[in-house]
DNA sequence: GAGTAACGCGACTGATTATTCGCAAACGAT
DNA sequence: ATCGTTTGCGAATAATCAGTCGCGTTACTC
């Protein structure tokens, strides 16, 4: 149970074969971890997705711990970029709110569409001590945009009842994710639509 | 990969003794499966947490699995029971929707505090294949249950809206239990309060 | 084109853990 | 009290799996 501190650091010069082999371990992972989670995930099975030999992983990552830790730290960019494109340049105050969760929604869950090992890196419970960590931030700062989204709309809403809402909303919103990658894609957009229903019926009463 | 077949059978005669051993051994088993997950609740750790000898486990279960499937079984019970208490001797057409809600969450709500190894077990992906198979049956049973009350409320709604309704609620109550679980107790009222608005905001237009 | 470092392999090692085994103690019926 | 069964133990066993090692290959650098 006693884990270490300092792991990081140890850059290490590396070939452009090296950079693209790192890439395909973590593609590889993220296909392995999404079908089993992450304690189910066997080094060989990564190994193997990725076409490579199990000793040839420990060349690009310390040890099983630090690979999911790549792939998390990639998801979180990715995901901050969606985020961004989503709260960015908008003016929450002008528009209307099916607009607002228009904006707000479909860019999340196309992320999610996109990456469906993302899931299950962040929401099962299974994994390393502080990988979780890795998402903590972005979730803080998704916070942080949908209590500021909130503040504008309802200027008078105590500090208190706003945290609240965002967090509520925030759970409900992710909530409802799997439901929508799960169905097919033919019936996506009307679960897409439930989604907001549940938004709109939730927040509109506060930021209607 | 390969599972077995057929494992079930074999009742074998018990002394009250091992009746209460065997009781003693869930409640330790759901303690640490709450802790820590199905697939770090080590035999070990779940015969310490019994006050017995990991030997004696297998006195009583034929394996780690069938543990497992016990408490599946009893949380199945306890949780049927719940459903029941929430939805006989009710009639949905006769109150308001507030009530309504009430009466469905209030004991669902409590029966998820009380049992916290609950969640683990049929939440988190890392169990034997199958095990959440027992659950499946109790799902469908409150779908059904709450599709016959959208049903009574809004009769006029056409069946695979009120099918698709009655999904994206009881997901988004799902969704809302662990934090309601997860807040202290003297925050909880307010939690449980937040999740009936949720409910009531999605559902209302449909059935309010 | 020689030297050096990165890359790649797959058998091996060490630790962990589910399960078994042999034996002893406690029960329950007669 | 006595016999057969259930219960109880904890050391031994066997499987799995993360991580290592030694050695060969490939790619850059000069």
């Amino acid at each position: 149970m006693a884990d270490e501190v300092a792991d990081e650091v140890q850059p290490k010069r590396r070939q452009a074969r090296g950079e693209r082999r790192m890439a395909q371990i973590l593609d590889a992972s993220a296909v392995v971890i999404a079908r089993t989670g992450y304690e189910r995930a066997t080094t060989i099975a990564i190994a193997t997705e990725a076409g490579i030999s199990p000793g040839s992983l420990y060349q690009f990552f310390r040890n099983k711990k630090a690979i999911a830790e790549a792939l998390a730290d990639r998801f979180v960019t990715e995901l901050g970029a969606a985020h961004r494109s989503a709260f960015d340049s908008t003016d929450f105050a002008a528009i209307p709110l099916d607009e607002v969760l228009d904006r707000i929604v479909d860019p999340i869950v196309a992320f999610n569409i996109a990456n469906p090992g993302f899931k299950a890196l962040f929401a099962r419970p299974d994994m390393p001590e502080g990988l979780t960590d890795a998402a903590r931030p972005i979730q803080a700062a998704l916070l942080d945009r949908i209590e500021a989204m909130i503040a504008v709309r309802a200027p008078e809403l105590p500090e208190a009842e706003r945290h609240r809402t965002a967090r509520v909303g925030i759970n409900l919103f992710q909530a409802l994710i799997p439901l929508v990658v799960a169905t097919e894609e033919a019936e996506r957009p009307l679960m897409v639509a439930e989604l907001k229903k549940a938004l709109r019926g939730y927040l509109g009463p506060v930021i209607g």
